[in-house]
DNA sequence: TGCCCGTGAGAGGTCGGACCACTTGAATCT
DNA sequence: AGATTCAAGTGGTCCGACCTCTCACGGGCA
């Protein structure tokens, strides 16, 4: 579990600070929601600077895994857990991600999910899921307000499926192809589509019908890949610049 | 460009240098390879003192986008995309990942990734995997290097699918898995399985038959997947290593 | 009594500039 | 020519001072 192998850490310090607080997590000595010794304490007992005991949470912060709160102080993270949430989409840029990738990759997860749903989901799960679709109901005219419901409706299939793993995976994908769109103003007969879809999706999971469910939230994505992409189409593409030369750049 | 999403950055100044290579990596005038000044000139050009560009750029180089090589500068990465890599295991410990979900995740990209292969693999990929089954066949007796080719087999295939998000997650997933059972030795007949499945998964491919790629690459995960929990029952009474001795920090 | 606001302790954020450690390649010695 | 030395350049660490943000305590006022 050492597993600082292929990991190139920065330095030796921030490593000494990494695997110090994750042989703290890993044995249970500090769990999510827990709080560090404040840094002038803390970099005292590892008898390193303060400022290298900064670059070391600073690195377990960016990897999700501390929550850094100034004035209050540093603490374990409590929520749901996050996997590269919001590296992809520079990550994206920097290697040329293609908006088909990503969805190819949402598609994949989502679809998964959702007859991982319909196997493993509890009352409780198709109990939020009635309601956020009645919620979308509601607020068929309020884009807004609808949004919110949709990925909502989402997440609580991601937390049914029982495998955080893969809802952590779709709420990165998620949150990147959503960085791409959130100029697209949805179109209201999207939204009727969109909603039906909804209902299909939920019917089947409630039903526990595995295959009914991924079948439905395959059709749901199809569309709403399509609908995306006409949207695009209509919009101006920045081609990217070439450069040759591997030298330092201007600031 | 956009003000980060719900980005949760660190603080206003790491935000800052966030922001402004982004913007150079996403309009292009930072390309994988490429340099970036050195610390106390760039902190001089935005303004900032030097530990505040380096916390930033500590930032970056967590979400696998700078490479810093001490001594010798600072790069925009140019390897293999990385999503997460390093994070895995750490989050795995603080949520309490098990080893099933981590393997049902694998399965379900590794198969996926089978499947793109047999569809859109060119022959150079052919012609690699090809070579790594060869490679196995030689070194059945070599559990390191029988271990290394069947890695690369495995990542050929990431390759031909044609899809990088995706060949990055199950890299992710792969790594987060090997940390686990790096101590395990695997058992000659394990591999002599091993390698003909591997056989039927590169014919399928090769092939362009997408369903039966899948289906070989799922029998040898799932195979892969009981040996696994065989060995690791098998060691009953040492459930976890005791790293009480590490609490000690090492100064 | 009870609400409001000032205030200060404590925590993280930033700074600058000295000094250490690593790489590299040019200058020097053999 | 080849091996060795060394200095410049770049990231790594440290110190110690000061700034900013939160929050809770507690006095003043209604």
């Amino acid at each position: 579990m050492q597993a600082d192998q292929a990991g190139i850490l920065d330095t030796q310090l921030t490593a000494q600070v990494v695997n110090h607080i994750r042989a703290k997590i890993e044995d249970g000595t500090l769990q999510p929601g827990d709080r560090i010794p404040p840094e002038r304490e803390f970099a005292k007992m590892l008898k390193i600077s303060r400022a290298s005991l900064r670059t070391g949470i600073g690195y377990l912060a960016a990897m999700g895994v501390m929550k850094v709160r100034h004035g209050v102080g540093t603490f374990v993270s409590d929520g749901p857990p996050e996997i590269g949430k919001s590296s992809l989409g520079l990550l994206g840029a920097l290697h040329g991600f293609k908006a088909w990738q990503m969805f190819e990759v949402r598609k994949l997860i989502e679809t998964s999910l959702a007859a991982l749903a319909a196997e493993r989901g509890k009352e409780e799960h198709f109990t939020v899921l009635a309601e956020e679709v009645a919620e979308m109901y509601a607020t068929i005219d309020d884009p807004a307000q609808y949004l919110i419901h949709d990925v909502r409706f989402h997440r609580t299939i991601a937390e049914a499926s029982g495998n955080p793993i893969l809802a952590a995976l779709m709420e990165t994908v998620s949150t990147a192809l959503y960085d791409e769109r959130r100029k697209t103003a949805e179109r209201a007969r999207d939204r009727k589509n969109s909603l039906e879809a909804h209902r299909e999706i939920y019917r089947a999971i409630r039903g526990g019908h595995p295959t009914e469910a991924r079948n439905a939230m395959e059709r749901h994505l199809h569309s709403a890949e399509s609908e995306l992409a006409a949207e695009q189409s209509a919009r101006v593409r920045k081609p990217r610049r070439e450069r040759k030369a591997k030298q330092t750049v201007p600031a």
